[in-house]
DNA sequence: GTGGTCTAGACCACG
DNA sequence: GTGGTCTAGACCACA
């Protein structure tokens, strides 16, 4: 019914994600302010509760900073740490599996598109 | 305390994904009787309906047929079928967000290892 | 209203401080199961949601596992992860705070009451 | 990112404790000024909101006086006051849950420091 | 304005 | 039966 949200992924995790993406990508730099959770919820006709959970999770994971009545804030170094975390966790997670799967349908570059050899900027 | 399961995916799932994955890698060949329900739930220690549905689900794929009395086995060009199915679901449904993924992490055919540029053999 | 609930912490704080208060008391041992989220909204008269916050720290923490669709058990080992950290949460966050103000009040042992010397058995 | 302020308690508590404690380390005495609300939100960068606060508590709780255009004053007896109010509070509120984690941890005078056994000087 | 907590009630997947 | 997710709406503390 609403074309923003996957159905076969938890809505709050998909909102997490967001987040990160735009960390990654540089849209949410330190310091930035994220949308707050009201804004979050009336904007995509979510439960605020729904958002909170998202936002809790990249406090948890130290993404995100409480500042007590004032928001939440991308953290310093956050991309970097981001980077490297969530680089580790795919390679050790998920990775194994999917190249398995890759391995197993005989897929090859030509059909998967192809993936650069060396690192793009990180910086 | 099971390490056999992955709790990020139902049982019934990986249940079927090891069949999957046997049919593909030729362990499992047209014909041949896949381990009967009891067999698989006491040696796995889970419930004979988680592995049913397993079995079932490959049954609605059309990738094993039972045969009363006897047991269910894999069916005629049932890893053709599934090569072709298995791939466009994997680069529809997977393989976007995935690749997404990697670009974003920054990561490289070094990290993520090489996939073959052929073809390998598919008969 | 309730007398079972400290107004001054969220419920779902004190639900989780009881599971590890009863885990240190030996009360619930490793792989058993904590009573289900339904029961202990139910007799508590608390929303499941509440209760599921506090299990799901819990989990966060380690201190227990689920099963899928069997419920949560106390993990391996986890009176001991959990006395080594919370002792050094203790020690490091609270202590100090609590050690200055019992000083800048001039509190004695004998207005506190007696703190044992030797470390009581801890197996 | 401000290690000034503890997340896990309102400002205006924090504000209020630090008052306290210079009162009760005799860093503020009977008929001291307290420094200017602007003076403490500038330096601290804080809500001159939040601020007031504080003094508001501080001055319900007759630790301070106002005087129109002058500014707050700590009063007569402030400290003897506080002692008593506080090491009451302190025992009856605080110190019986600090207890019992700390038996329940079975932490030992060796882990936590010596704690006096005479009452020392109360002025 | 911000986030935090809670309720009541619903529907879902899993075993 | 189990936990997981979500909604709608409420009240609170904080700045």
């Amino acid at each position: 019914m609403d074309p923003e949200w996957n159905d076969s992924q938890p809505i709050y995790r998909q909102i997490r994600d967001r987040v990160v993406a735009m960390v990654l990508d540089g849209l949410l730099k330190e310091g930035d302010p994220l949308p707050s959770v009201r804004a979050v919820a009336t904007e995509s006709r979510v439960n605020p509760l729904t958002v909170m959970k998202a936002y809790q999770q990249l406090a948890d994971d130290g993404l995100v900073e409480k500042r007590r009545g004032l928001g939440m804030f991308v953290t310093t170094d956050a991309r970097e740490r981001l980077l490297a975390g969530e680089r580790e966790k795919f390679l050790a997670e998920r990775w194994p599996e999917i190249r398995a799967t890759i391995e197993r349908l005989g897929l090859t570059r030509e059909l998967l598109g192809v993936i650069p050899f060396k690192t793009r900027g990180e910086g």
